[in-house]
DNA sequence: CAGTCGATGTACT
DNA sequence: GTACATCGACTGG
């Protein structure tokens, strides 16, 4: 781990293809700073989504009231409600004008683990805490009031940090999704403990930090 | 373990 | 009406 002074990722960090975004996201440190403590955890597994050929995204048929996050200036938070009862969060990648949006589906918890548990409920175990879309947003304390929030100078922000090596990072379809399956648009940090789930056929080993470190 | 299924609000056809 | 970028409780082996 770097001594230097940890630096908040720049719009123009975010205002490039989305793929490139969505792999270089991983390892990054998503924080949000609330009144009583600092929420943050390393970004573990992402899922990218695009206006062009992609009909599973938000944005695929065009600009609406839900959406239109998405197709605002890059660095944003794009935070939608799901089945009833749970929120997903984005962030917004490219200019203005391209509905296109990472979402960020695990976190590998780093600190205020205790506010996170209150945040979840009791009798979650650490796995449980931030292993999913729905779990991270709510660990994090994030939900529809925090849509459009800036990434560049809000509470809400991502730390940069070293890029992880190619090695470390597999893609894989995505997950939950009908439409546009084949698509391998999800980024994984191989093997991490805090993964929604399984890459692969090998057994989930208790891998957090390896590449943290 | 793996598979199934209900909860529950909103956007959009 | 229907689908939905999910989760957690429950079943059976």
């Amino acid at each position: 781990m770097s001594t230097s002074p940890q630096k908040i990722l720049p719009r123009a960090f975010y205002e490039r293809p989305t793929l490139e975004v969505a792999k270089s996201l991983l390892g990054k440190v998503f924080t949000h700073r609330t009144d009583d403590c600092q929420l943050s955890g390393y970004i573990v597994e992402v899922e990218a989504y695009h206006q062009d050929g992609d009909s599973a995204s938000h944005s695929y048929h065009g600009r609406t009231s839900r959406n239109d996050i998405m197709f605002g200036p890059a660095g944003h938070l794009y935070v939608y409600f799901i089945y009833g009862m749970h929120y997903c969060m984005n962030v917004v990648t490219e200019e203005e004008g391209i509905g296109a949006a990472i979402l960020i589906r695990a976190v590998e918890p780093v600190s205020g683990i205790d506010e996170m548990h209150l945040n979840r409920g009791s009798n979650k175990n650490l796995q449980e805490l931030t292993s999913g879309p729905a779990k991270s947003c709510q660990a994090f304390g994030i939900s529809g009031v925090h849509n459009g929030f800036s990434l560049i100078n809000s509470e809400i922000y991502i730390l940069d940090s070293d890029a992880l090596p190619d090695s470390a990072i597999t893609a894989s379809e995505r997950i939950g999704i009908q439409k546009s399956a084949e698509l391998p648009w999800r980024f994984t940090v191989w093997d991490n403990y805090f993964l929604s789930r399984n890459a692969g056929k090998q057994k989930l080993a208790k891998a957090e930090h390896k590449y943290f470190e």
